[in-house]
DNA sequence: TCTGGGGTCCTAGGACCC
DNA sequence: TCTGGGGTCCTAGGACCC
């Protein structure tokens, strides 16, 4: 059997654990550059603020209603989260994070005869540990205990959902829309729906045959989880990613070659560290640079291109070098830019880069990755960017646009809670 | 009379997830 | 004035190999 653990409304939560007047109150958190609503409380879906809905449309309902908003704190959500994490992983050894708010375990070796008790105890000891109230969904596959999750979370007082082993769940599938089903968006639910097929219980009795042909591979493996016979194993190791991007809005439109050369240093080395962690280094790194598509009655240019290292590395002080050369060559002046970022791909574990006869020189790599090293310590132990490179600037007027950011309670010694 | 049977790698595009 | 920021997997088609 495994479980998913979700935490409910998990940004909301995080507020409302430092901030209990918020319990019983409308809270919405805003993207980044306080853009769309990404997270709500239920008393606000209760107002009908729908999931990426941008801000500024909202303005005046927000503000009628009462509601608190704040923008994203991810220092406090990423901690938050890890808390939560750990918590579970004291309960239950085989643990996958999924997401920033969700958790698959495996409780096949757990010495439970009851596993709805166990669900009880891992979300009391969550909700001591860290405050943030979770429910849990408990099922043969993780298909099905993502729609037992759901089910806790809609249905039930307790939170807490087991769908056994054995018998097909014909009630909870008859109760969960097509749409509502893990794997199923907006195209695959139009096209079931156009079939007849309305509910997860239509799905798990559908051809498969007809399902691969119309739903590929996935969409057959779907069907087999709804029948309780199980097509993904729990990951609990975290796989390297094969892509790493880092792309932002900008708080304020950029003209200013200098500010964009500030902001895609910044991207190059927040990439650059994201490799490191990972113990990875790219061959390739994708430079693009856009202006506002919401805008129309502004000159529109979208400006990529990809660029080759001689050889694959993680270095920021070289990745650098080569992003600033990728900005200039897709730089068109005369444009307001709005967004820009960097992609990093062709990624191989960092201890099997395939050198070249005609790179830099050997005693240089060590250097750099010396420092490389250096540098995280530092920036690790005294805060991010405490060492940068010179290009990054000091400058940030093309910073996120973050007017309710609460405190970082958690990540640092000036922002602790007041009592 | 009649024209094989395997493969790999790469890219673009489309679907999905949080 | 104003609309986020990450990821994954699969398929089809083209180019190539023996």
């Amino acid at each position: 059997m495994i479980a998913l653990i979700d935490c409910n409304n998990f940004y909301a939560s995080c507020e409302r654990v430092f901030d209990p007047r918020l319990n019983g109150k409308p809270v919405v958190i805003l993207s980044n550059n306080d853009g769309c609503v990404i997270a709500r409380s239920n008393e606000a879906k209760a107002l009908g603020i729908a999931m990426g809905a941008p801000a500024f449309l909202m303005k005046e309902l927000l503000e009628k209603q009462d509601v608190h908003v704040f923008s994203s704190n991810y220092a406090l959500y990423g901690d938050m989260s890890n808390r939560v994490m750990q918590t579970i992983h004291e309960l239950v050894p085989a643990l996958e994070i999924y997401s920033i708010d969700e958790a698959f375990v495996d409780l096949r070796a757990m010495p439970y005869a009851d596993l709805s008790e166990l669900a009880r105890t891992i979300r009391e000891r969550v909700r001591q540990c860290t405050g943030i109230p979770v429910c849990v969904g408990i099922a043969p596959t993780k298909t099905l205990a993502k729609i037992a999750n759901r089910y806790a979370k809609k249905n039930t007082d307790q939170g807490v959902f087991v769908v056994p082993a054995g018998a097909m769940p014909t009630e909870i599938l008859e109760n969960t829309a097509v749409e509502d089903v893990w794997g199923i968006g907006r195209q695959y639910q139009k096209l079931l729906t156009g079939h007849g097929i309305l509910t997860a219980l239509d799905l798990a009795r559908t051809n498969p045959h007809w399902i691969k042909k119309h739903l590929s591979i996935v969409g057959e493996r779907l069907v087999r989880e709804l029948n309780s016979q199980p097509c993904y194993e729990l990951e609990d190791q975290p796989q390297a990613k094969k892509g790493i991007c880092t792309s932002r809005s900008f708080g304020t439109p950029v003209t200013d070659y200098p500010i964009l050369e500030e902001a895609v240093a910044t991207f190059t080395a927040r990439c650059a560290e994201k490799l490191r962690r990972q113990q990875s280094a790219a061959h390739l790194m994708h430079v693009f640079v856009f202006t506002n598509p919401h805008r129309p009655d502004q000159p529109q240019y979208y400006g990529n291109r990809v660029l080759q290292l001689p050889v694959a590395s993680n270095s920021t002080m070289e990745m650098v070098a080569m992003a600033m050369r990728g900005l200039k060559i897709v730089f068109r002046e005369g444009y307001t830019y709005k967004k820009a970022g960097i992609m990093v791909s062709g990624i191989v574990p960092e201890d099997e880069v395939q050198m070249d006869l005609f790179a830099m020189d050997e005693k240089r790599r060590t250097l750099e990755r010396k420092a490389m090293t250096a540098l995280d310590q530092l920036n690790r132990r005294m805060g991010r960017d405490t060492v940068k490179v010179g290009k990054q600037g000091y400058n940030r007027s093309w910073h996120l646009r973050q007017e309710r950011r609460s405190r970082r309670y958690t990540t640092r010694w000036e922002e602790l809670l007041d009592v």
